[in-house]
Parts: C-alpha cells; structure tokens; sequence
DNA sequence: GATCGGTTTCGACAGTTGTCGAGTTTGATG
DNA sequence: CATCAAACTCGACAACTGTCGAAACCGATC
C-alpha cells in the first residue's frame, strides 16, 4: 500500500479543537478525555456504527434518511434518534433539501480520534 | 466449534481475520458493527479513556492499579469496575505480580479502531 | 496460621439509554 | 387550502450504566 506521506496540519483536522497526540503516547487531560469521551460513546452502537459508514461511504458523500432508515429493523425515530445521537456528538451534519434530509460525515472528529487511537508500530501484539 | 452460529468475538479480530477497512470506504457489515461498537462503548467514558492513556503510556508499557486508582477522584471498586470494562472489551490485560496487579494496553485492538476511522486525506473538512 | 494491604466482587441505587407508538412539523403537490 | 409523505419530537418504559460501601479474595509478612 502506497504511503502518501502528507502530513497531516493541525489546521487539517478542525480549528478550534486540540488536536490530540496519540494516548498512547503521553496521558490525556482529563478535559481533553471528557471532550472526547462522547465521540466514542456515539460510536458505541452497532447501529450509529453502521449508520455512520453508510453516510461515510455513500456516493456524493450523503445519504438521505429515507435510504438509511429501511436498512435496519427498527423503527424511524429510532433511527432519527441515532441520528441525533451522531450529530450531537459531531460527527454528522444533516442537510434539508425538499422533503429529503441528508446526512454528510464531519472528518474531522474522525481523524481526531482515529489519531488518538494510533499506536506505534514498533508495538507487538 | 461450529463456526456459523458463533458470534464473532473480540479475540477472533486479532490474528487472521481482515483487519477491516475504513468505514467511509466500505459500508460496516452488521455482524463487524456489532462486534466492535463494544469497544468504542468502552472507549466512551473520560475515566476509562484516561486510564487507557495511563495505561498505554507508561514506562515499561504497563501500569500498577496502585498508581491508577490514587488519580481519581471516584472509589477503587470503581475503578476496579471501569479496568474490567477495558478488560473485556479487549483493550488491555491484566496480569498479578504479588499483591500487585499490572495492566497493559493490547495494540491489536487499538490499531483495528483507528483504521477504521480512517478518512482519505482528500477530504475536506 | 493470623494479620495486613491491594484488588476484585457483590448488592443496591439513581441516572441514562434504546426502543416504541402517537403526535407534530415541514415542504411538495393536487 | 387540503392532503400527503418524510422526518422529527414527545412521553413512556424496560434495560443498562456508573457509583458506592461492605464483604471477599489473594499474596506477603509477621
């Protein structure tokens, strides 16, 4: 896999948010865990988890909820809870657009803890 | 065994199972959602997330719970609580060494997260 | 073996979460 | 304007979570 060696600015990642070394790497703030604690809690969920890669992953980088909902088992507002739930915690933006709504994934939470969660490769398992 | 009707679990992702691409590359198989939203619910607290950091950042790559505990606040069966939700969730291990007992970070797991929250670089924020 | 310190387990309790059905809002269209 | 469809909000309820104090467990040391 080719290794496209841009490195990421903190500019890249989201203003006003303190872009976190890796945990791994130096203890975390207990303002900086409470800060992003509820980004994970929002991924907690199978169906926010799937919810979101389906946004993530859509062509156009949208979805609509009217594609999203059938997808599961449960009902619409419990989907339009989960929804809520990912926007919330800032990792999707909804959009109106007619009757339509559309969901878009905000990276930039993403990358931040996806960040956090790296770990040094030297690290054996 | 039988392989079919067993649930996929946080050990089996270690080894030889795909490490799953990005969720904004592929959409998340329910059965792949369903087994890692546990490990994002356990990284959804300030307290454990903090203790993963002091865990995973510490000289030697592991920490006393002599040394955990006395940095927060809450009660030691709490805390006791909140390592054991690490524990299962497949992110750290625990190991006794006399009256003490030692946990240390498992990177297999952490790794697998953060490369599913990964997001191409093209993409703006 | 009795005792002690470190850690976990147990039982209880208040607060939160996921879910639903019913009702409400919003925009399009007859 | 009336109606319809899409999505959300509201109220309720069972299940789960974070927290504590008390008790149990496990090694070490007396």
């Amino acid at each position: 896999m080719s290794k496209s060696v841009v490195p990421l600015t903190v500019a890249d990642l989201g203003a006003e948010a303190p872009c976190c070394p890796p945990i791994a790497q130096n203890r975390i703030p207990a303002q900086t865990a409470a800060t992003l604690a509820p980004a994970f809690k929002a991924l907690g969920d199978p169906i926010r988890l799937q919810l979101l890669s389906m946004i993530a992953s859509a062509e156009g980088g949208e979805a609509c909820v009217c594609d999203l909902a059938p997808a599961f088992e449960i009902s619409g507002p419990t989907v339009s809870h989960h929804l809520k739930v990912l926007r919330e915690a800032g990792l999707v933006d909804a959009e109106r657009r007619a009757s339509w709504v559309y969901y878009r994934a905000r990276p930039g939470l993403m990358r931040q803890l996806a960040a956090l969660l790296t770990v040094d490769e030297s690290v054996s398992v």
